[in-house]
DNA sequence: TCAGTTAACAACATCGATTGTGCAAAATAA
DNA sequence: TTATTTTGCACAATCGATGTTGTTAACTGA
């Protein structure tokens, strides 16, 4: 019964049969009607089969279909509420069509991407979604190459279709938001400071979000300077540096900061961190992702969550629809108020 | 030169260069010292290979020599900081022995459990990382059957060798450290209610816990009733009800709570978040688990941080020592004050 | 000079599943 | 009864890489 040292395999269950592999073949993989085996035939086998506990040899099917039932995702980390509810989203999508989800994270390093990339394709990987690659458009050369149909997420490509947010206007409720609650418990003046933290400059989500930001400040503050503004990298380490420099600019906590990402907001706080609690009385901050423990701190935070769920199908549905223009889905993201705790996921 | 439609194959590669193909492969695969191909031939066929984007299809190569290169590692779920940092320690020492991580959640649900490592075996995976599964002895039984070996972590079992964090240790120093905290913001009586919320009746951590909480309650407040005691799921909703039925119980909130896991505390907030801000002036937290954003909150939460790194690279070694017996490592987490951001990852 | 090495590679079977083709036997038609 | 179709299955090639076993030709030693 119990196979102890090595996979049953249809030439077990062949013998076991005695029906011909072929025929064992067609009755476990579901095709045994359309090849013409008689029912009952097929009952036996399958029956044979659950007994000695076969499962396929799901790389020799890959080898002989040339696809392997894997669906490969690429995210820059896993420790991040925004990536692993996408990852989340990403496995139930997969599930449901009977794939088998494989995801990697690639440390927002090119090098490692393309990496990643190359052995995903090996493994005969039957699609691939990237989320937040820092060059999507080589991954897009590599999937050529092997008609590997790709749908990048979170940061656009011009080489594939990609679903994002729409970070314009979200950045900009965002930002409203934030200057009502600045106006609300901030030092009472027009001229509260607000800055903005975190992200990449190169990046398109982080330049949409900088737009974003300096146009309402335009149109609400008459403008914002340049050096309110931080932009160098999504690590952690530098948005702590970032928030050092900026209070010490401004000789304190500013009224209001928009950071770019939770990331950034967990260097943030690392910095703030050593400041005593009383500093935080007049601060608000705009975050842009959601995370539910940084929407509760003892200032208010304002946050953004994207709408995971739906980009996700969205980009599974462009994905089953052959993946080819290179066309740009934007999502609506959704404010959240400090302190608010929606529906889990 | 670029390959529009298929991958190149090692017969391509043997078709221009005029080797047979298993000099190609002895040549691309590295073997080529031991089976006496000149240098020379060598060389010329791995510049060829280069030249067409050659890479090798790792199906193939697994279905011949019966492994993949493949190591599956499972979790109960990615959005916790708790997981997906396991996910992360764990791709460093897959990447770093040339392996290819895949990780997949289960859910908490043992059907999906044991559909996921079916999968995975199918997959041929080398080895398997079981990550706080409901029923690792289940899982040991599927991996015997076809010789994976295979590692525990975060909740034993009685089959497979495990790694997990020393549960009553941990909980014991951070009942003490929040009773050290009730003592100096509590009400100021010595019968300041402490409640435990969180976590899995029959899940042996939380048994663990709950028998640390209980014994350092009794040494220092001579015992707890049981009604303080919830304990029916890691389920973040399941909590939310939790909270509530305490605060009725309690007639506002308690002066200390020890929550179970990081899940626990969202659904714990979900409920305080209903609350006015003025209730949280007396309430310390203890979370056993940790993440940036919870030990920041208006109230002092003080975290427990298990030592993932450690876990994950013990587990690889034992991984390597063949996985024999079923012996049960643990490993010291530590206690993370209120407002602390310790270094990344 | 001729057996005996050794270098350098080609041929071929193999891993487990899928699938086009072939071929009896049974069923139906004429 | 004979011709024709249908049923039910077996055979064998195939996917791409690996590793064992040949098979030459050059080379060595006595």
């Amino acid at each position: 019964m119990e196979n102890i040292s090595k996979k049953t395999t249809i030439y077990d269950i062949s013998k076991l049969t005695g029906a011909s592999p072929s025929t064992v073949s067609a009755a476990l993989s579901g095709t045994w009607r359309s090849r013409r085996i008689k029912e009952a035939t097929a009952l036996k086998i399958q029956q044979v089969a659950r007994e000695n506990g076969y499962t396929p040899n799901l790389q020799a099917r890959g080898l002989r279909k040339a696809r392997s039932g894997l669906v490969g995702m690429i995210v820059p980390a896993h420790t991040n509420r925004y990536f692993s509810t996408l990852s989340n989203a990403f496995e139930a999508e997969a599930r449901a069509r009977g794939l088998c989800p494989v995801i990697v994270s690639t440390l927002r390093d090119p090098e490692e991407e393309r990496r990643t990339v190359e052995t995903l394709i090996s493994y005969a990987i039957d699609s691939l979604f990237v989320v937040g690659a820092t060059n999507p458009d080589a991954i897009s050369d590599l999937c050529a190459s092997v008609n590997i149909k790709q749908v990048n997420l979170d940061l656009p490509g011009t080489k594939a279709p990609s679903v994002i947010t729409d970070d314009y206007w979200g950045a900009r409720i965002l930002t409203q938001e934030l200057l009502r609650s600045v106006k609300k418990h901030g030092g009472g003046g027009e001229d509260d400071p607000v800055y903005f933290i975190g992200g990449f400059q190169s990046d398109y989500a982080t330049d949409q979000r900088i737009k974003a930001f300096k146009d309402v400040m335009k149109e609400e503050r008459g403008g914002v300077p340049d050096n309110h503004i931080f932009a160098n990298s999504y690590d952690p380490n530098a948005s702590t540096l970032d928030a050092e420099t900026m209070c010490k600019l401004e000789g304190g906590l500013p009224s209001g900061l928009f950071v770019n990402s939770t990331f950034a907001f967990e260097g943030v706080l690392r910095y703030f961190s050593k400041l005593p609690r009383e500093d935080f009385s007049k601060i608000s901050v705009g975050c842009y992702d959601y995370d539910p423990f940084a929407s509760f701190m003892h200032f208010p935070v304002i946050m953004v969550r994207q709408n995971v769920q739906e980009m996700m199908k969205e980009a599974f549905i462009i994905m089953e629809n052959g993946a080819l223009e290179p066309k740009v889905t934007e999502i609506k993201p959704t404010l959240i108020q400090p302190r608010t705790m929606p529906e889990a996921r």
